[in-house]
RNA sequence: CGGGAUGUAGCGCAGCUCGGUAGCGCGCUUCGUUCGGGACGAAGAGGCCGAAGGUUCAAAUCCUUUCAUCCCGACCA
């Protein structure tokens, strides 16, 4: 960026706020911690929603809205789940100016006033399932706070999902962070290892979490989705009941998942470079972006006439584009901008293409620069923007596994996690022994990998034998 | 809550050692020339130096108190 800081750099948070505040995805807010997201930021989040909602009520999801404000008790009525979440409440005391009976808590996330409500809603094994998400915001009061990443405020989707067997309920749970990873692949070019918590990591109130950990450009682990299998633990704390087929009373199975605006955060430290962003076509709110170059308006007439005739083919195609015609600043500028922003393809139209029926096309993935005819361009678009999105992945693909290493004891796990990187290891110990590595090397077990390899081999930390292996790294 | 630092124009900073009535860069306003990789010139606007108290003829500068913010830890989507 400006002051030569690149996303390898030690200073990847200075890198990071900068790249935020510079392309004017978020600012401070009077509040402390919490962030105003402005509009170009919240457009990259609209289309993060748009597709997870497109994909959730593909697979059977519905939306609905529960209230922001819970009664306290509520948070109490699962042990781990308030012990989990006592600390980082926001608490309303006062209401219509008057003391209120029982203080309301902010939702931290929904279970409890979800729950409150599922006991109503269920009967009988034919109420069931109940496949409910919602788009909300939370709050979370943490000691310190990162833009997107952990802010005292965030909006999320919290998925809420009742069923009438266990086997359903993990069924579920797996599904959707399955919908994860494909999200994050798929759409965010970020690839993910798909996990299984550990007890000390797990959610305050799972049986057992679920997790997409993606490496960051600074190779540390951000974990960017969780789905948890919540058993009957919120059942029976909010007693929700059902009569089965056999006309016996069982608790109700659980699952709830979420992503945040974190993903946005995600995006940014993932892909970005030391212009600022790289943005996933399919992610990303403009797709190209047109900057118009004139001298006269003479000559301005026919560059915007011709680009009339560019973005009208655009439309056509549903692709997003966005024509830069600020007048009082000159080309140079715009295409720095919008380097900055991360705009996938950026085109410039100037009198000497208006001539020969030709464009500039730049492409921000790669920041080559080739001058193309008009049609080479309309006809190519769709692929390139394929293209941009494909390799996106691949290059991230290529990065984790360039800094992933199989260790075999602790001081290769201190080599290869240290300066971020991946360590994946043989793991036999014990939840002390996990938080005795945490605190001696900053690094965590960030899941045990779903796809396993099955062999035995022996944990770097006990040295006995085991067929488990796990993902260690420092995380955010 | 522990450790470290910083508060001076919208933003980023200098000035403080050695007190003398506030400066630089970017941005902003107006006009002109520019416009194919962050344009240039000229003329402007903008600050009771975080707050309170003290020392002094005189305080951004010295002393005391206080508030706030940021960074590093513990917590976490």
């Amino acid at each position: 960026m400006s002051k030569g800081v690149t996303p390898q750099s030690q200073d990847f948070a200075k890198w990071y706020t900068d790249v935020v505040q510079k392309a004017e995805l978020a600012d401070y807010s009077p509040v402390k911690g919490s962030m105003v997201i402005r509009p170009y930021g919240y457009a990259i989040w609209e289309n993060i929603k748009e597709n997870l909602d497109r994909m959730f009520k593909e697979t059977g999801h519905v939306n609905a809205y529960f209230p922001m404000l819970i009664p306290e008790s509520f948070l109490k009525k699962e042990a781990e789940h308030v012990e989990g979440f006592a600390p980082e409440l926001a608490v309303v005391t006062h209401g219509g100016g008057k003391k209120l009976e029982e203080p309301l808590v902010i939702r931290p996330t929904s279970e409890t006033i979800i729950w409150y409500m599922y006991k109503k809603w269920i009967n009988s094994y034919r109420d069931l399932p109940i496949l409910i998400n919602q788009w909300a915001n939370v709050v979370r009061w943490e000691m310190r706070t990162r833009m997107f990443l952990r802010t005292t405020e965030f909006l999320w989707q919290e998925g809420h999902t009742a069923h009438a067997t266990k086997e359903e309920a993990i069924e579920e749970s797996h599904k959707m962070i399955g919908i994860y990873s494909d999200f994050a692949e798929n759409y965010m070019a970020m690839p993910v290892i798909v996990g299984t918590k550990t007890e000390n990591e797990k959610f305050a109130g799972a049986v057992d979490s679920f997790t997409i950990e993606a490496m960051m450009a600074d190779k540390r682990a951000l974990q960017s989705g969780t789905s948890h299998y919540l058993g009957q633990n919120f059942a029976k704390a909010f007693d929700v009941m059902f009569q089965n087929e056999k006309n016996e009373q069982e608790y109700v199975y659980a699952s709830s998942w979420g992503v945040s605006t974190r993903l946005v955060g995600a995006l940014i430290m993932a892909h970005g470079d030391d212009k600022g962003l790289i943005l996933p076509p399919k992610l990303a709110p403009y797709q190209v972006v047109v900057v118009p170059i004139y001298r006269d308006d003479e000559a301005k007439t026919a560059v915007m006439n011709y680009i009339n005739g560019i973005t009208e083919n655009l439309k056509s195609q549903g692709i997003r584009y966005h024509v830069d015609i600020r007048e009082t600043l000159s080309p140079g500028f715009k295409f720095n901008d919008w380097e900055m922003k991360g705009v996938p393809l950026r085109i410039e139209v100037g009198p000497r293409d208006v001539k020969g029926g030709n464009l500039v096309c730049a492409k921000r993935f790669t920041g080559e620069k080739v001058v193309l005819s008009k049609n080479e361009f309309l006809n190519g678009i769709s692929n390139m923007l394929d293209d941009i999105q494909a390799k996106m992945l691949e290059g991230r693909k290529a990065f984790r596994k360039e800094n992933t290493t199989d260790i075999n004891s602790y001081d290769e796990l201190i080599a290869a996690t240290s300066n971020g990187g991946f360590a994946k290891a043989y793991w036999d110990g014990s939840s002390d022994e996990e938080k005795r590595i945490q605190e001696e090397t900053k690094a965590t077990i960030r899941c045990i990998p779903f796809e396993q390899s099955g062999d035995e081999g022996t944990c770097f930390y006990t040295g006995r034998k085991t067929t488990k292996q796990v993902i260690l790294a420092k995380s955010y």
